[in-house]
DNA sequence: TAAATTTGCTTGCATAATGCAAGTGCAAAG
DNA sequence: CTTTGCACTTGCATTATGCAAGCAAATTTA
C-alpha cells in the first residue's frame, strides 16, 4: 500500500518519506497536544480526514515506529495509539513549525498562548512536554 | 492547478498546506544547502523531480512567497528562483528534522558532520546561515 | 547568419494516491 | 439477543504524480 522506497540517502528526503504528507503530522500533532488517542479521536479533527486514509497513515506510522498500538484499558474493542520516542521527538520540528507558522500566517489565539510560552524557554518546554508524554509510552518502550 | 483551500485554522495544517508535500522542502533544502537556484538545478538533484512537478512546486512556493523569480544575471534565458525571508526561516525547521533524521535514521557522513556543528550552537548557526542566504536576497524584499 | 543547443517550461497519457460513501466484523451495552 | 459503538475495509470517482515527448525563446556554435 504504502511505498517504503527511499528516493536518496538525504536525511530531510528519508525524513519526509515518513511523514511528509498533508496527514501525518497532524495525527501526531493531535497524539502532542490534544490527548487523542484512538482512531475515533483522529477522525473527529478539524481537517477532515478519511476512514481509509487514516487507517493508511496509522499503519506508516506505526511501521516507522513513530507510534504504537497498544490495548485499551477501558475496551477490547479501542485501542490505544501512542507516539513512541521516536514521535515524541518530532516534537521540536512541530514547535518550529509553530513558530515560523506565528510569524507569517493567522493563527488562533488560544494557540498563539501555547506559542509564546513555548518561545520563552523553548528547551524548558520540550523537556516538559516530553516528560508528559513519556509517561504514556508503553511498556515495551519505557526503556529509553 | 494547486489547491489553495485551507483544511482549518490549524497552524500546522496551514503550515503544510503549503510545504507539506515530498517535494517542496527538498527545493528549499537545494536553495539553503548546495546554492541551487535554477530549474535545471533542482532537477539535477538525487531525488529525480518530475519536470512537471518541479514547475507546480516552483509555481506554489512562490506564490506562497517562500520562493521569488528573479532575473538571471548570466541570461535571460535562466531563471534565478531565491529563498525570500520567509523562505528563509524554515530553516529552523529543517535543521529539526535533520535532528530528528540524525538521531533516528542512517545519514551521510559529511551531513552528520554539517548537523554535528549546527547542533554546537543551533542559534549561531542558524543566524550565520540566515545572513549567508539574506545576501542573496531580491531588491525588493531586501527591507525584512 | 543559419543551425544546433540550452533552458524553462507545457502537454498527453499511464499509474498511483486521495476522498467519499457504504459495508463488515468484533466487543460491549441494553 | 438485539442494538450500538468502534475500528477498520472495500469500491469507486476524483485528483495528484510520474514519465516521455514536445516547444518557444535565448544563446552558442559553425
Amino acid at each position: 500500500m504504502e511505498k517504503l522506497k527511499k528516493r536518496s540517502g538525504c536525511p530531510i528526503s528519508c525524513s519526509l518519506d515518513i511523514f511528509g504528507d498533508k496527514w501525518s503530522l497532524l495525527i501526531i500533532r493531535d497524539m502532542m497536544f490534544s490527548q487523542k488517542s484512538t482512531y475515533g479521536d483522529f477522525l473527529k479533527s478539524a481537517e477532515g480526514i478519511a476512514t481509509n486514509i487514516l487507517a493508511s497513515r496509522l499503519q506508516g506510522l506505526e511501521e516507522n515506529k513513530v507510534i504504537e498500538k497498544l490495548e485499551h484499558p477501558d475496551s477490547k474493542a479501542k485501542v490505544l495509539y501512542k507516539l513512541t520516542q521516536k514521535g515524541i521527538d518530532l516534537l521540536p520540528i512541530i514547535l518550529e513549525i509553530h513558530f515560523w507558522a506565528d510569524k507569517y500566517l493567522t493563527i488562533p489565539a488560544d494557540i498563539k498562548a501555547m506559542i509564546k510560552a513555548a518561545k520563552k524557554d523553548k528547551d524548558a518546554f520540550v523537556k516538559m512536554m516530553t516528560k508528559e508524554l513519556k509517561k504514556q509510552l508503553g511498556k515495551e518502550n519505557s526503556n529509553s
